[in-house]
DNA sequence: TCAAAAGTGTTGGGGTTACACCCATGA
DNA sequence: TCATGGGTGTAACCCCAACACTTTTGA
């Protein structure tokens, strides 16, 4: 029965965040204690007995790394029974992502040390956290065709290309950009601002866009069904 | 610090089943025990502290009802501090599908009383189960466009029509009946069966199917996409 | 002047939409 | 025979895929 019932639970994230040049990153923290002592983690922790869990997580990731992520969204809890060497620990497992220009790690912030890592090229991972990663990613690859997350991982000046990257990273394949364009721009979802990029590396500065919300809003509303991305 | 902390978890899940004479049901039974004694709930309870959590989910459907079901899926979990009176409990929320054929309710096979409510006119529930189940509604209604979940809902051979009447009930729309079926049998994912429906309430005996898996997950490594539902 | 990346236009085809008609059964 | 639901077919249309060409910048 509930008296006997001895579970701890924390909070984690998997917080992402991603440029064209630079690919989808993961934000690791190396673990200062056992167990797993020196291998990298992801933020998180345990929840305090009358604390919010959505409150825990932005916590952690603030204390471990400085950051603020500006989307969090649970995505799954892990419990296996020896997921975790020091009894039952369930994991309620979050999704955070945020804009690249937000992502500047302050050194020793907590006394912690934070990395950002190619998710693709992972260290070696504490617990199960690379599953972790794993189920987080196709989360995001469920959700992202139909409600506008991308535009969280993408500052709010941007220019198409960005995003169109940002579709090829996570569904791992090419796409015609002209077509792409024409798509976006017909739905609507797109508003052009003033400026243009600075400096490019190479080639034509691109136009920049900001994500409309309300004419997001407006679409679900008229319409049954929207795919932002096949 | 973690020694201090004291959080129980319950794992429940919101059972479904579908049959177009009768729309989407949602399984319940009656509370025993306080809080909410008499008030009804969804089938769950405390999770043992070295059981897997989708084994704690099966037993406590099974006691609680006699029922198995064939499709088991956590989706949530919920865990705002109070919504439990007795103190800090997180609730892991499942996603249970079971088919028509299966789900006869044993009068006293616990000792509660459980019953199938349509899911549009519920009850009054105990703690935050109503927020659950709509929940569990709104993650079927995203995975159901991509993913073969529909099937699970459905006998091992049944007609088109329930087929379509489950996607017209879940995203509350009518759907053209001759372009549904054309889609479906384009998609190569119905395998025609010897048999068609006996003695219909009406009309002519529809062809009675199944669902072809392997032709699906052939489509699933061919294509980038696949849509079953738009 | 050239390379590189961005913006715009055209075409053809496949799939969806919107229709009508016939079939099989029970009453 | 009639009502009811099931099965099949066709045409218009739209969206998407596959293309080429022009524009704007830095070097």
């Amino acid at each position: 029965m509930p008296v006997h019932q001895h579970i701890r639970v924390t909070a984690d994230a998997v917080v992402l965040r991603f440029t064209s040049k630079e690919g989808m990153k993961v934000l690791l923290s190396k673990r200062s204690i056992p167990p797993h002592i020196f291998k990298w983690g992801l933020p998180g922790g345990f929840i305090r007995n009358d604390e919010p869990v959505e409150d825990a997580v932005h916590r952690e990731i603030r204390d471990e790394t400085g950051l603020r992520v500006n989307y969090l969204e649970q995505f799954r809890t892990f419990g296996e029974p020896e997921r975790d060497p020091r009894g039952r620990v369930l994991c309620v497992a979050h999704i955070g992502l945020i804009k690249p220009s937000a992502t500047k790690l302050v050194p020793g912030a907590g006394n912690k040390e934070a990395r950002w890592y190619p998710v693709r090229e992972l260290p070696q991972m504490a617990f199960d956290h690379d599953v972790v990663i794993a189920a987080a990613l196709d989360h995001l690859r469920l959700k992202m065709r139909n409600e506008p997350l991308a535009f969280e991982l993408l500052d709010a000046k941007f220019p198409v290309s960005e995003l169109e990257k940002l579709y090829e990273w996570l569904y791992d394949r090419s796409v015609d950009r002209r077509n792409f364009q024409k798509k976006i721009h017909n739905l609507g979802l797109l508003t052009t601002q003033q400026e243009k990029l600075k400096h490019p590396l190479q080639g034509r500065p691109a136009q920049l866009y900001s994500f409309n919300r309300e004419r997001f809003i407006e679409l679900r509303e008229k319409e049954s069904y929207i795919e932002i991305f096949s």
